[in-house]
This record gives C-alpha cells, sequence and structure tokens, in this order.
DNA sequence: GACACTTGAGCGGTTACCTCA
DNA sequence: AGTGAGGTAACCGCTCAAGTG
C-alpha cells in the first residue's frame, strides 16, 4: 500500500479521502462488477457508490470530508470450471466435514446447474446441514477427492493439510512462492472470479476456497491498513485545523481588544502613526484614512495585520506588511 | 518459555439473485 | 404477470488460534 506524504494529503484533502471501502452486501461496502455475464443471475448489482460525509469538527472550522471509493474491487462471476466440481466426494466419515461435504455438494450443484449429489455419501444424513456456514466450512473441508489426486504430484503443503483430518487440525502457511503469486495477482485484481479462482488455486496447488479465503483476509487486512492510514491522516488534519481555529481566536480577541482601544489610539498624535509604504494610506488620506484602514483591518478576518493593527503595534510599518 | 505479531481459517450476518408456489 | 418465501452465493467483519521471530 501505498502511503500518502501528508503533503499529498493535504492536496486530497479537499476532502476527498477514499476510505478504502469495498466489498460486496455484507460488510457494507461496494462492490464494482467489472465483467461480462458469464453465468446470469449470478452477479450482484451495482450500487451507488458509498459515501461518506464526515463532519469531523462541529465547531468553525467546519470541514466535511467526502470519501469515495478509492478501493474498488471488482467483481467477476462466472462459470465455475468443471474442476470445482470434482470436490463433491467425500471419502472420509467424519461428521463435520462430511456435512460440510454435504453443503459444498450441493454447493456445486447449483453452481453447474447439474445436481451431483452422492445419495450414498454420508451427507444425506447431514443435509438438514443447509444453513450458510455449514455451507460455507464445506467448500473448504470437503474437497478431499482432488486434492488426493493432486497430492501425489504436488505441493506437500497441501499434503500436510489434509493429513491432519483425523487429529486436530494443523495452520496451513503458505509457501514464499504462493504467496508472491497471491500478491500479485491482488495487485491486479482485488477480487476473484470462479475462473480465475481455480486457476489460481490449480496454479498453487491449493483449493479454491484456500485461495478464496487468502483474497477475502487480503481484502480486509488492506482495508484495515487504509483505515488507518486515513484515521492518521485526519487526525493531523484535526490538530491542524485546531491549532489554526486556535491562532484565529487569539488574533479575534486581539483585535477586539484593539477595537476598544481605538478611541485613545484616535488621540495619539500623528507623528506616532506609520505608513504603510505599499500603499500610503495614513500619509495620504489623514483621518479618514485611518479610520478606513482600521475598518479594513478589522474587517478582514483572513488579513488582519495589516495597516492599522501593525502600525500600531509597531513602529517598523514595512513589516507589517 | 513468554510475548507480540502475522495470517489462515471459521462463523455469523447482509445483500442480491434465482426458483417456485 | 406480479409477489413473497426459501435457497444459494458472495461478500464482509469479527474472531480465534497456529506459526513465527
Amino acid at each position: 500500500m501505498s502511503k500518502m506524504s501528508f503533503e499529498d494529503h493535504h492536496q486530497a484533502c479537499n476532502i476527498g479521502l477514499g476510505l478504502g471501502i469495498g466489498g460486496g452486501g455484507g460488510g457494507g461496502g461496494q462492490v464494482k462488477f467489472e465483467t461480462p455475464r458469464e453465468k446470469p443471475g449470478r452477479q450482484r448489482n451495482n450500487k451507488p457508490s458509498l459515501k461518506f460525509d464526515y463532519d469531523l469538527f462541529s465547531s468553525s472550522p467546519s470541514m466535511s470530508i467526502q470519501a469515495t471509493s478509492r478501493l474498488e474491487p471488482s467483481l467477476t462471476l462466472g462459470l465455475l470450471s468443471s474442476d470445482e466440481s470434482n470436490y463433491h466426494q467425500v471419502n472420509k466419515v467424519d461428521v463435520s466435514k462430511a456435512a460440510s461435504a454435504a453443503a459444498y455438494d450441493q454447493d456445486q450443484s447449483t453452481d453447474e446447474g447439474v445436481p451431483q449429489r452422492q445419495a450414498s455419501s454420508p451427507h444425506t444424513v447431514l443435509s438438514s446441514f443447509s444453513n450458510n456456514a455449514s455451507v460455507k466450512r464445506e467448500r473448504d473441508l470437503g474437497c478431499s477427492e482432488e486434492m488426493e489426486v493432486e497430492n501425489k504430484v504436488v505441493s506437500s503443503r497441501v499434503i500436510s493439510d489434509e493429513d491432519e483430518e483425523g487429529s486436530g487440525r494443523k495452520k496451513l502457511r503458505l509457501t514464499k512462492e504462493q504467496s508472491a503469486l497471491l500478491e500479485e495477482s491482488f495487485k491486479e485484481h482485488s477480487t476473484l472470479n470462479p475462473k480465475q479462482k481455480q486457476a489460481l488455486a490449480k496454479q498453487l496447488n491449493l483449493r479454491p476456497r484456500q485461495v478464496e479465503v487468502w483474497f477475502q483476509n487480503r481484502r480486509a487486512r488492506t482495508k484495515l491498513k487504509q483505515t488507518e492510514v486515513d484515521c492518521e491522516y485526519l487526525k493531523k488534519c484535526c490538530e491542524s485545523l485546531t491549532d489554526e481555529n486556535r491562532r484565529l481566536h487569539k488574533e479575534l480577541q486581539e483585535l477586539k481588544a484593539l477595537k476598544l482601544a481605538q478611541p485613545l489610539y484616535m488621540q495619539l498624535p500623528a507623528a506616532t502613526l506609520t505608513m504603510c509604504p505599499s500603499c500610503e494610506r495614513i500619509g495620504n488620506g489623514g483621518v479618514g484614512d485611518i479610520q478606513g484602514s482600521a475598518k479594513n483591518a478589522f474587517g478582514m478576518a483572513g488579513k488582519p495585520h495589516h495597516h492599522f493593527y501593525s502600525s500600531f503595534t509597531t513602529t517598523h510599518s514595512s513589516a507589517a506588511c
């Protein structure tokens, strides 16, 4: 993730902060769909851009931040390759896994549009496991057959994962090569369509579910980091504006005090006044100009030092301008 | 060995779409 | 043809726990 400098942020601070919110329905983010509709009815609708309007500072100076999605992952959905449908068989009679497999089986049937259930499998017993969690759980656990085939040739990573069935689950650690490839892929697109997922999984000798989980985690952690960066930046913005606000308040107080002191000022001998060399108002216009200058000074919140104020407080009029 | 951090994975919730009665 | 319910898929956030330095 690229870090913006404070200056860069400042440029963007007027204020188009992207919080990098992306994603689908669940988390409240937004997903942009860009792929051809390979499978009608599976893609999700474009939703309107999610915008956050922050009114960070209720007191002046106020600041409204409209954050539009900087991170707009695209979700592309397509037909599953036939490979994935091979995950439906469950060879081991492990209740949770079988249940999961059953769910996964349903999953695949749906995806392929062709029923592929194995009536004799333990799934039938557990067919009531139809809730999302079960379905999901099983996409990762119930795909032993293909993996077993693959494992004959492949990475020990997957093998070790499968080996854990029965005993406690051992955590998979991706190899550097696998991580690198996933990273590379993530840079290209932060979401995968089923085909991409399948291809990547095959290339990495991982299960599609593992690739999917990796991408999910990656998106979440990217978003988290971006949020941290944005928070840090907003904090700096806030501090900066608070300082500015404090400074302006102080200046205002001083100007008010001066305004109260104006009668006294008016009694001062002209010799004590100084003239602004750039506009020469006092010199040319006399008292009237002085008043005009004073009025100008008090009227301009942004440039309070001009003419009157500065010349009153210092004998070096040139420094005032 | 204790500890903090990283990271793969599980779970529950949300949303959109599809099918069917 | 329109509609609501149920199912499914994909995503997210939160969380846990194994692995690592």
